[in-house]
DNA sequence: CGACAATTTGATCTGTCTCAACTATGGTGG
DNA sequence: CCACCATAGTTGAGACAGATCAAATTGTCG
């Protein structure tokens, strides 16, 4: 299965989509040890309230941050797919208030807190990469906030499928207008606040306007700028930078 | 009207409810300059897309970042009150993707970016201070994204003033259990995906709850516990640190 | 006192949920 | 290779939370 780059060049690939590194920084990343643990599908990484020593990187399959609220109803809050760092924060805040788990089969590699600490005090520049991590995170999170405040589901949805397809391209994941989004119809109601029958019949809706292909869980958007139009979709809140020299080949 | 403490007090009052300084982080802090305005009711301070080159303070008053999305609708993303620096980001982030306005009248204190720069590069401390910042801010974005996503109007309304509450006590402008939240109940629509209607039929179901009690705009709760339960409200995700020695008197 | 904004009330409409059944689909063991 | 099972997707019917529209009432402030 590891058919993929190892954990440093997905995790510099991930922080290089967002800020600029160079060859020193990319070189000290490289030094940090890393775990690889397999975690079997809908496992948790961690759950709320657990303490923890280390950093995840996600190599392969996708993760999502949730909360449960009273009634125990969850709501998904962020998905994380190669390359992402979902949980920095644990380095900076000791309690964590959201569990992450795991929604497929997925290859996770885990970096002690001190490594990261160590390089950190090292290479300011890197504070500040990470740093503007966590401000996108937030750019990211307020928009979620937007689309499950004040869209309609059929919005809603195309817009959530828009902003993976885009976060997916920025690292390679997409092959041409088709990607692989391994989710649930149900986990994805979870994400944007509906149930899992109105997903069901918005991804109808979509489907039938020919705006998503779907088989199976494999996407793939046949007019971008229809679909973007509905779902209102606006990538500057990804901050992304412009492609780099443009090749991805692993 | 300025009634209150000065920027840096504010400023320093705020970090420090959330990270630990020490005497010298917060002379540091005391160093940069801040040029003081006036901005009348409902005036954007900026808006989005817009670039800027000093980070903002808010002295007085209630400011709000909020996005629009297609058809005109209003999401607000963040309410802000004194010693709150609700635009950060803007010093590691070019374009911003929402605009920030004030809700009332309010002053705020501009700080140059430069300024912020240099204490940064000069203090690690205080760079790891804004980071654990917006990290938390991250937090509250995900509380939100789950109280809008999965809780009904009455739970979400009642863990808005809860959070609310919360952080004003924090930085000590609560008295007793008697807040201002001078905020209309559209504008608590706009926040929390709600119609101005539907927020006042919200309100009055808590009120004949005997959860809130309000004349006007200033609020009280007359149960804590209760409406807590109510709200389903934890405030571990304000990441608040315990209260120094208890003393914010001006 | 007048004017304007905010709150409140009523009536109606609609998006989305819930519940329950049914049908694909994919993986597993015989 | 197929039968079986569990899981996810699909469909239908009915209920309800919350939206919308419109009007009336209550502040609030110059």
């Amino acid at each position: 299965m590891p058919q993929h780059p190892d954990a440093h060049t997905l995790l510099i690939r991930q922080i290089e989509s967002v800020s600029r590194l160079d060859e020193e920084d990319r070189r000290i990343l490289r030094t940090m040890p890393a775990r690889i643990r397999l975690i079997r599908e809908n496992r948790d990484i961690f759950h709320e309230g657990q303490p923890s020593s280390a950093c995840c990187v996600i190599l392969s399959g996708v993760a999502c941050r949730y909360k449960i609220v009273g009634g125990g109803r969850r709501q998904i809050v962020s998905f994380h797919f190669a390359g992402d760092m979902p949980d920095f924060h644990s380095l900076l805040l000791e309690r964590c208030d959201h569990g992450l788990s795991v929604l497929t089969q997925a290859e996770v590699a885990f970096i002690p807190h001190e490594a990261i600490r160590a390089i950190l005090a090292r290479r300011p520049s890197l504070g500040a990469a990470f740093h503007r991590q966590a401000l996108v995170e937030g750019s990211i999170f307020r928009e979620w906030i937007a689309n499950i405040g004040r869209r309609i589901a059929p919005e809603r949805v195309a817009h959530l499928i828009c902003e993976c397809f885009e976060r997916m391209q920025a690292m390679g994941l997409v092959d041409q207008s088709t990607f692989a989004l391994p989710v649930t119809q149900g986990e994805l109601g979870d994400a944007m606040g509906l149930s899992n029958v109105h997903v069901n019949r918005t991804m109808q809706v979509l489907r039938k306007a020919e705006l998503v292909r779907s088989k199976g869980k494999i996407h793939s958007i046949p007019d971008w700028p229809k679909l973007r139009e509905l779902a209102d979709f606006d990538a500057a809140y990804l901050h992304l930078l412009p492609r780099p020299t443009a090749q991805f080949v692993q």
